[in-house]
Order: structure tokens, then C-alpha cells, then sequence
DNA sequence: CCCCAACCGTA
DNA sequence: GTACGGTTGGGGG
């Protein structure tokens, strides 16, 4: 640093308290996060780094630094006992930000300094006076008058939030008496907020005339006698030690050891990428956008960060992969299994706020009911432009499409909603205005004579295209929808974008998991007491169901317009919650990134051979014909074999069979397991039954029904991956359902030669091997299993050894059967009966097996009696990464009903476990793929499976990349006790990969 | 036309 | 014993 340099220091513990105080609470991110404090710091520091001279500052920095108070115990406290004593706790809404102001201050590439035992006043003090020694000049960004003592004719102090300079003149006019003396000024009044001890009776004003008077506080002292008024000099007789003490506590320190050098502080230029990262993380969407302006960064091709937020004393839910995205070391530290029997840790304070805040804000439309009248239609450009600069104002629109198609791979934009509210950037409560923009909407009936043309008066396609665009690509503004994936694929293949997003099917999914569904309409109920418009009451159902462009524009408006406010005002009851129940990460990690991923994925689909299936058909139908006329002379009539009714009757009434097993409704079952017990007994009938059940399932669930999926244009099959369908974390798949293609016997395969790779490419299928098992053996840490695992030998094999003491070397087969039936037992919450039925065994030898597999892994039986009593005592259970299943009939009274619950509740753990980890692998084997250069395509995903497509040259090279981030997909934020094992091969067809 | 039960394919 | 979705038959409206 030379002479002419100007350094500007922060006071930055003093800045979070007064911007606290001075914005509004609500201010806050989405997830109900209070960022207050931090909003009015970052901008702040954009303004003094880029306008400074603009300010009534007056000259730009070419040094900087941010000081913070290190804890509350200083050196002063060693002075004097009292000293800050009566300051209370902070307020529950600052404390997560003071980590965060930190990370910001480190985000805008600016030393962040805090030195243990001294308050920044005194660091503050000490670079001012080094700096001003050399000859540079000083502004001090504060406006606390503890700090004016520094101020020299070089040295100055910055009201930031008043934008007002401070210099010698400003402290004389406000305080009396030149910053010199400042120090014996406050050492006669006191600070009664720092329990600065001070003269009784003197004020500043009196402190001013009596410094005036006699020149300064130790020459007071000396001739306090000759004070004219009696009460006044008698006080400051009596206090005099005191006042000297007072002196020293306010007398800043100038020679506090900092450890960073005054070059060391000198201004670096922003890093664009880094700071936008840590904005878009903050959700401060216009400050954003003046960042990535400023600095030319792309702003929509950066990932938030992911910022570590401290509650105070508690943990606040588990912070996945803390320090990942940010680039800082992994935290490999092995999680602790959820200890269910541990006594519950105390809600954090900060959590209980953020509930309560939640709650407020969900309450916050209350009085503003929802009204289907007050929706505007958008019928032409300058107003359609207006609702999306008013989005872009506000940072945040529920937008919703409307389509001719139920199938997103199928659907024509018709048109689509969207909906407003300003209460974010005012605190306040705003007013949601929702508004319907038809595009595609058609005039009559389809008939074969016209009709087809398109409605009056509609934007054209054309034109609302791009500036639709310009709001959905907009990483500046959140866009909130309901099921995003659905609107995402059709505006994909619209060529728009969506960047940026909430959805609220997935924080409901998040919170509650395990009760009810996640669709808008039961969300509507249960969220704010609305039953929206029925679909079908707009389209009609059935025979009289018309597309939705055929919908009547005014009908269309009150519906798509409803659905549009119902999500936003969803957003804004559920979203705080996340932060409140530590459930952010989740959100964020593990459901949110899936949306683009499972959208690619769809929108590829995977090549099905026509040709293949249709033989197959043949075939199947040739063998079941043959099956039903055998079956009929067997039966002695014809009868609807497909009918397990009239099948019943043949078989246990007509024929007098010893029938088996009933049915719930009382019917006579002819189960497979029925019809296979009664074929052992050497039946023929039953065993054709059987076999015509099996052809007959093949053909009409597959062979035929697949051809029926080929999209027309692509020549693909496209399935609909469900995020939020199932309890327990995983995806489902639907039209077609590509997660139950035969494998288990040789006919059944025969469809999945079906699924192939085209021309030039191969299918990759890469599986984890016994994922839940592995789960298992790590959350129940089970000292035999992981050593089984760690030396890669055969976990059922191994159990069979342990149990029945039987060498694993020549076991016979149907040992290693046994053992493998109870080790899925397990994992499925294993009961006798259920084992029993699994091994075709008695109940009690079942019964048996279960003591002793518990006799010799002691640590299972305690996991699952931990898991049952912790799903009883809190209402949910959670897998390793922290997401929530509920199981709220754990308690019934009925005992089947609460046994039930029971075993869902051990198996959710470890089956959403499993699930988490392939939903990591997912969201990272992209990037990873473009990082190495590969151009392979993920199609399809079956729980513990993922389907490539990919170049013959490049299948070398991308095996060990997908193995690679499958088995690590649990890291960082998880260490398992027991590694992942993977294997994965490439060939053309579906069959002979698996 | 809608819904449920039974059955069966997958992990 | 866990978690799904699809097909069929069949009852009720």
C-alpha cells in the first residue's frame, strides 16, 4: 500500500445488526431462510465496489476489507466484568445470518477478518491508523460512534444506508467536540447498550461543554473541584475511577495482531461465476442480474451454491454434501445411522421460527380469497408483455401450460398461465393476479368441414413464443409449477428451457411423504381449504372429452388461470417449511435436479423393434390357444379362463378341487401359488392354467401393448417417469411402464430383445449389485455383513454359514435358498408368516429361522425394533439422506393394520436409501459423461438400474465412467461403512446387456 | 363410464 | 414380509 491508496474498511458485525433491524423480516428465501440482513449487505458492497465514486464517498477503493467481531469475550470483559453483560441473544432470525454474511463477504472475493479477543472496532482501528501512517486514506463503513474517534483529517467514516459521509465537521456538529476527543466524551456519558459505566447526569451535551471548558477528561479531573454545579461535580468526584475505566473500555485498540498485512488486503476483481453463485443461492434475483451484467457472466449456466446455514446451537437436518458445490474438501465423514432409541434432540430455536413464519405465510392470502372472476385473459402482445415484465420485477411467477394431450411427448402448447404476487420484494402481503394467454384455441366443432381454424383474437404462437422464452430462461426469475416435468417437456419441445424453478408436487412430496398425493387439486384441499375447477368439468370426460383447444376461452381462463394462482399460493404456504424441518437438501438434492434429467431421459425414449414383438405375439397367441383347448376338454366346458370367478367355480365348484386359499371378498383364489400347489399334486388342469396365465399376461401387457407406445414421429418409445408417486422415494414409471419388463424366466426375456440399440450403438445396462442389502448392512452396521461385503463373497451364502453352520464351500442349494429368503425377508420388515408362506414352510419353523438369524446378527433385530419405535414416537422415519416417510397409522389399534405399518416403516428406510443414492447417480452422470467428452444418453432407470445408449467406439470409454459415479453416488455426503459394487454391460438389445 | 378386485410383471 | 403399474373381469351407476 502506498500513499494515495484508499482502504476501506466494514464494520460488519455493526452493518448485520443495523440492516437487520432496518429491513423488512420478510425478506426472506423462498424456503423461508431470513436473508435480510444479507440482501442489505451484498448490496451494499456491490455498490460501494462499483459506484463507490457515485456515493457521497466520493473515490473508489483500491483496498478492502470486511471485520467482524470474533465472539463477545474480549479483552475488555478482563477489565471490567460487566462490560456488554447486558446484552441479550440475538434475535432467532439473525443468527443463520451471521455464517452467511461471511460466506457472502468471501463470495465477493474480499478478506473476511475476525481476530479472537477483539472486536472489530479494534481491528478497524488498527489497519486505519497503519494505513493512515503511510500516507493512505481511510473510510470507515459505519456510522457507529464508537468508531468516530478514529476519524482524522485521511481518515473518514461511511453511512452506507443514509449515504453520508462522515468526516471531522459531521462528528463536531453531532456530538460537540472534535473526534480527538471522542474518547473522553464517551467516557463522561457512558454507553448504557455496551454497559459502559459513565458519569450519573451527563449527557452528551453536558460531556461537550465540559470537555469545551477544559480541554479534556484527565485535566477535568484534576480541577472537577472547580465545577460551578453542585450535584455535577459531586458526581464526577465520586465516579472518577470509574471514568477512567470507562476510558480505557471505549479507547480502541491500534495494535491488535492482524494477520493479514495492509498489501494483503488490496482489492482483487470479482469473480463472477463464484459471486452469482452465491446470490443465486441467496435468490437475490436483481443483484444477480447486475452482477452477471457487470461482469459478463452467463448467469443461467451457473448452479446456486450450496451454502452451509448454521441455526446456532443445533444441528438444523443434514447437510448434503456440505462444501461440495463450493468446491471446499469433501466431508467424508461417515453419517451416524439414524439412532431412532436416542432421546430426541431439542428443535433448534431458529427451526421453531421458521415453522412459525411459515404458518404465518401460509396464512397470508387468507383474506384474499381465491376469485375465478377477477382472472384476466391475455389477448394481445403490449399486455402479455406487461405480466412478464411485472414477473421479472417481482423474481417470482406460478406459470402453468395448457395443452391438447395428457402425454407430454405428444402435447401442442394451447396455451398456459400465469400468476403474480409483489409480496416478496415489499414483505407484505400482495395481491395474486392470475391471467390465462390462449394461443391455439380453436373455433367449433372438428368436424370434417372446417372448424379447425383458430379462435379470434389470440396472440399469435409466433410472437408469445419468444417472450416466453425470455420469462422461462430467465435465471432471474423463480418459476413456480405444479409437476414441472410435465410443462418443462412441452416447452422443451416448444424449444424454451425452463431455468430456474420450484415445484410444488415436489415440496409436498418432501414434507410429506407418506401422506396423501402430491396432485394440485388434493394440495388444494389440504393446503388451503379450495377445490379447484375439475378438469373435466372444462373437457368433459369420456365419450364427450374434447382437447383442450376446443375448450371455450373464457372456461379455459377460469381454469388454467385457478391453477396457476392455486400453485403459487401453495408455494407460498409450503416452501418455508422446507427450511423449517431441515428439509431443504432433500428438496434440492435429490428432487429438484431430477426434473431436467427424467425430462431428457423421456423426451430420448428407447428404440422397441415392431417386428420382434409382433412374432412374439404370434407365438403367444398360438401357445394360448392350444393351452384353452386342452383346458376346456380338462374342464369339460368352455368357460372365460380370464375370469378367476368363473375359474374358481370350475375348479372348487364343478370339479370339486380341495380349494386352497380365499380371497378377501371371499372368493376361491386361483393365485398362481394356488393353481402351482394343486400342479404339484399332480393336476393337470391347474398347470395349463397356469401356463396359458403366463402367455396370455406376456401378450396382452407387452407384446401387444407396447407397439401401441411407438410415438409416431420419433419411432420411440417415450415413458412418463413419476417423481412423487411412491412412499418411499422411488420413481415410477407408467405408459408404458418400462420398470416390470419380463427377466425372471426365458419367455418372459424374450421381450427385452425387443429394446434395442439403433444402428452404430449399443444399450449399456449398469445395476447395482444387492444395494439394499448393502444399505442395510451399513445403517444397521452389522459387523459379519460388511466384512461380506468388503471381501466381495456371497451374502447369502455367508448368512446360510452363519446360520445353519454350514460351509460355504459345496453348500447345498437350497440352503443358500433359504438364507436368501430371509435376508429379502429382512429388508422387507420380515414376518413368519410371510417367511413361512415365501418357503413353503410351517409358520413355526419360519418362526425358528427368524430367532436364529437374530441369534447371530443381534444388530438387525435392534435396527428394526429402533426403526419401529422411532416411526411410533415421531410419525416418520428417514433414509440416510434425511427424506421423510411418513407412516401416520402406525398407531392404529387394529394390530394387522399397525403390524403393516411396522414393516413398511423398516423397509422404507432401505429401500429409499437405495433410491436416494441411484437418484444422486442420476444427477451426476451427465455432467460427468460431458466432463469426459462422451456422448452417452441415459434412457431408462429401473430402481437399481440405468439404460445407456451409446456409440460402439466410445462404449470402452464410458462403461468406467458410469460404474464410477454409480458407486460413488452416495459421496460426499455419505461415507458407507460398506463400498457399492456396480456391474454394467454393453450389447444391442436390452436382454443380453442385463 | 367408473371403480374395484384379482392377478402378475418388475426391483 | 416391501415398493410399484397394467390388464382383465365384473359390479354398479
Amino acid at each position: 500500500m502506498k500513499k494515495g491508496d484508499h482502504l476501506f474498511l466494514v464494520d460488519g458485525s455493526g452493518f448485520i445488526f443495523r440492516a437487520f433491524h432496518a429491513i423488512p423480516a420478510l425478506n426472506r428465501k423462498s424456503d423461508g431462510l431470513p436473508v435480510n440482513a444479507v440482501s442489505g449487505f451484498c448490496n451494499m458492497l456491490w455498490k460501494l465496489l462499483t459506484d463507490a465514486r457515485d456515493t457521497s464517498v466520493g473515490v473508489t477503493p483500491t483496498h478492502f476489507a470486511v471485520i467482524f467481531d470474533y465472539s463477545s469475550k474480549t479483552f475488555r470483559n478482563e477489565l471490567y466484568p460487566e462490560y456488554k453483560a447486558n446484552r441479550s441473544a440475538p434475535p432467532e432470525d439473525l443468527i443463520p445470518q451471521f455464517g452467511l454474511i461471511r460466506h457472502a463477504t468471501k463470495a465477493f472475493n474480499l478478506p473476511c477478518i475476525e481476530i479472537e479477543g477483539y472486536e472489530a472496532d479494534d481491528i478497524i482501528a488498527t489497519y486505519a491508523r497503519q494505513a493512515e501512517a503511510i500516507g493512505a486514506d481511510v473510510t470507515i463503513i459505519s456510522s457507529d460512534k464508537d468508531l468516530m474517534q478514529l476519524v482524522t483529517p485521511n481518515v473518514h467514516m461511511y453511512d452506507s444506508m443514509k449515504d453520508k459521509q462522515i468526516s471531522i465537521p459531521e462528528v463536531i456538529e453531532k456530538w460537540g467536540v472534535p473526534p480527538e476527543k471522542m474518547i473522553d466524551l464517551q467516557a463522561l456519558t457512558g454507553d448504557s447498550t455496551d454497559n459502559v459505566p459513565g458519569v450519573p447526569g451527563i449527557g452528551p451535551k453536558t460531556a461537550a461543554q465540559l470537555l469545551e471548558e477544559f480541554g479534556d477528561l484527565d485535566t477535568l479531573l484534576a480541577r472537577a473541584g472547580e465545577i460551578k454545579q453542585q450535584k455535577r461535580r459531586e458526581n464526577i468526584l465520586a465516579n472518577a475511577e470509574l471514568v477512567k475505566i470507562s476510558r480505557q473500555l471505549v479507547t480502541l485498540k491500534t495494535d491488535t495482531p492482524v494477520d493479514m498485512a495492509l498489501e494483503d488486503l488490496m482489492l482483487h476483481p470479482q469473480d463472477g461465476p463464484k459471486l452469482i453463485a452465491f446470490l443465486k443461492a441467496m435468490e437475490f434475483t436483481t443483484l444477480t442480474r447486475r452482477v452477471a451484467e457487470a461482469t459478463g457472466t452467463d448467469a443461467s449456466a451457473i448452479e446456486p451454491a450450496a451454502v452451509p446455514v448454521e441455526w446456532g446451537a443445533a444441528a438444523h437436518g443434514p447437510d448434503l454434501d456440505k462444501g461440495e458445490a463450493s468446491g471446499g474438501p469433501a466431508a467424508p465423514a461417515a453419517a451416524e445411522p439414524a439412532k431412532l432409541d436416542a432421546p430426541k434432540a431439542a428443535t433448534p430455536a431458529g427451526a421453531r421460527e421458521s415453522e412459525a413464519f411459515a404458518i404465518e405465510r401460509a396464512g397470508l392470502f387468507k383474506d384474499q380469497p381465491i376469485d375465478r372472476s377477477l382472472y384476466e385473459t391475455i389477448r394481445d402482445i403490449a399486455t402479455l408483455d406487461r405480466w412478464i415484465a411485472d414477473a421479472r420485477e417481482t423474481g417470482l411467477v406460478a406459470f402453468d401450460t395448457e395443452t391438447n394431450s395428457l402425454d407430454a411427448m405428444q402435447a401442442d402448447l394451447v396455451g398456459f398461465s400465469l400468476a403474480l404476487s409483489d409480496s416478496r420484494d415489499t414483505g407484505r402481503p400482495g395481491t395474486i393476479r392470475a391471467a390465462y394467454v390462449p394461443l391455439g384455441h380453436r373455433s367449433g366443432s372438428d368436424d370434417l368441414f372446417g372448424g379447425n381454424d383458430l379462435a379470434p383474437n389470440q396472440i399469435p404462437m409466433a410472437e408469445a413464443l419468444p417472450r416466453l422464452r425470455a420469462l422461462l430462461e430467465d435465471p432471474a426469475v423463480l418459476k413456480v409449477a405444479q409437476n414441472l416435468k410435465y410443462d418443462y417437456l412441452v416447452m422443451k419441445r416448444h424449444g424454451v428451457e425452463v431455468k430456474s424453478f420450484d415445484d410444488t408436487m415436489l415440496i409436498s412430496y418432501v414434507l410429506e411423504g407418506g401422506i396423501g398425493t402430491h396432485g394440485m387439486d388434493p394440495l388444494s384441499e389440504r393446503w388451503l381449504g379450495h377445490t379447484p375447477i375439475a378438469f373435466k368439468d372444462v373437457a368433459g370426460s369420456g365419450k364427450s372429452l374434447v382437447s383442450f383447444d376446443r375448450v371455450e376461452i373464457d372456461k379455459a381462463t377460469a381454469y388454467a388461470a385457478e391453477d396457476a394462482d392455486v400453485t403459487l399460493r401453495l408455494w407460498f404456504a409450503m416452501k418455508p417449511l422446507l427450511a423449517a424441518r431441515g428439509l431443504t437438501s432433500v428438496y434440492e438434492r435429490l428432487e429438484r435436479p431430477l426434473v431436467p434429467v427424467l425430462a431428457r431421459m423421456e423426451e430420448r425414449g428407447i428404440s422397441v423393434d415392431r417386428q420382434i414383438l409382433s412374432r412374439l405375439s404370434g407365438e403367444l397367441a398360438q401357445g394360448a390357444a392350444a393351452l384353452e383347448d386342452e383346458i376346456y376338454q380338462l374342464a369339460g366346458e368352455r368357460f372365460n379362463i380370464g375370469s378367476p370367478k368363473q375359474l374358481g367355480d370350475i375348479l372348487f365348484g364343478k370339479m370339486g378341487l380341495p380349494g386352497g386359499a380365499k380371497t378377501k371378498t371371499g372368493q376361491w383364489s386361483t393365485s398362481a401359488q394356488v393353481l402351482e400347489d394343486l400342479a404339484a399334486a399332480g393336476l393337470e388342469l391347474p398347470r395349463r392354467i397356469v401356463d396359458w396365465r403366463q402367455l396370455t399376461k406376456l401378450k396382452s401387457t407387452y407384446t401387444d401393448a407396447l407397439p401401441g407406445y411407438i410415438h409416431p414421429e420419433t419411432k420411440r418409445v417415450h415413458t412418463s417417469y413419476s417423481l412423487a408417486s411412491t412412499t418411499t422415494g422411488r420413481l415410477s414409471s407408467s405408459e408404458p411402464n418400462l420398470q416390470n419388463i419380463p427377466v425372471r424366466n426365458a419367455e418372459g426375456r424374450k421381450i427385452r430383445t425387443a429394446f434395442i440399440s439403433t444402428p452404430g450403438r449399443k444399450l449399456i445396462s449398469a445395476d447395482y449389485s444387492q444395494i439394499e442389502l448393502r444399505v442395510l448392512a451399513h445403517v444397521a452396521d452389522i459387523p459379519q455383513l460388511r466384512q461380506a461385503f468388503a471381501d466381495g463373497i456371497d451374502i447369502h451364502a455367508m448368512t446360510a454359514s452363519e446360520m445353519f453352520g454350514v460351509p460355504v464351500e459345496g453348500m447345498p442349494s437350497e440352503v443358500r435358498r433359504r438364507a436368501k429368503a430371509i435376508n429379502f425377508g429382512i429388508v422387507y420388515g420380515i414376518s413368519a408368516f410371510g417367511l413361512a408362506n415365501q418357503l413353503g414352510i410351517e409358520r413355526s419353523e419360519a418362526g425358528d429361522y427368524i430367532k436364529r438369524y437374530f441369534e447371530r446378527f443381534p444388530g438387525i433385530r435392534d435396527y428394526m425394533e429402533a426403526t419401529k419405535a422411532g416411526a411410533r414416537d415421531k410419525g416418520y422415519v428417514e433414509t440416510v439422506f434425511g427424506r421423510r416417510i411418513h407412516y401416520p397409522d402406525i398407531r392404529s389399534s387394529n394390530p394387522s393394520v399397525r403390524a403393516f405399518n411396522e414393516r413398511a416403516a423398516i423397509n422404507a428406510p432401505i429401500q429409499g436409501s437405495a433410491a436416494d443414492i441411484i437418484r444422486r447417480a442420476m444427477i451426476r452422470i451427465e455432467p460427468a459423461l460431458v466432463e469426459a467428452k462422451l456422448n452417452a444418453r441415459m434412457l431408462l432407470q429401473v430402481h437399481d438400474e440405468l439404460i445407456f445408449e451409446v456409440e460402439d467406439a466410445e462404449i470402452e470409454a464410458t462403461l468406467p465412467v458410469i460404474v464410477d459415479v454409480m458407486e460413488n453416488a452416495a459421496m460426499p455426503a455419505l461415507s458407507m461403512r460398506v463400498p457399492l459394487k456396480v456391474d454394467a454391460r454393453a450389447a444391442h438389445n436390452w436382454d443380453e446387456a442385463h
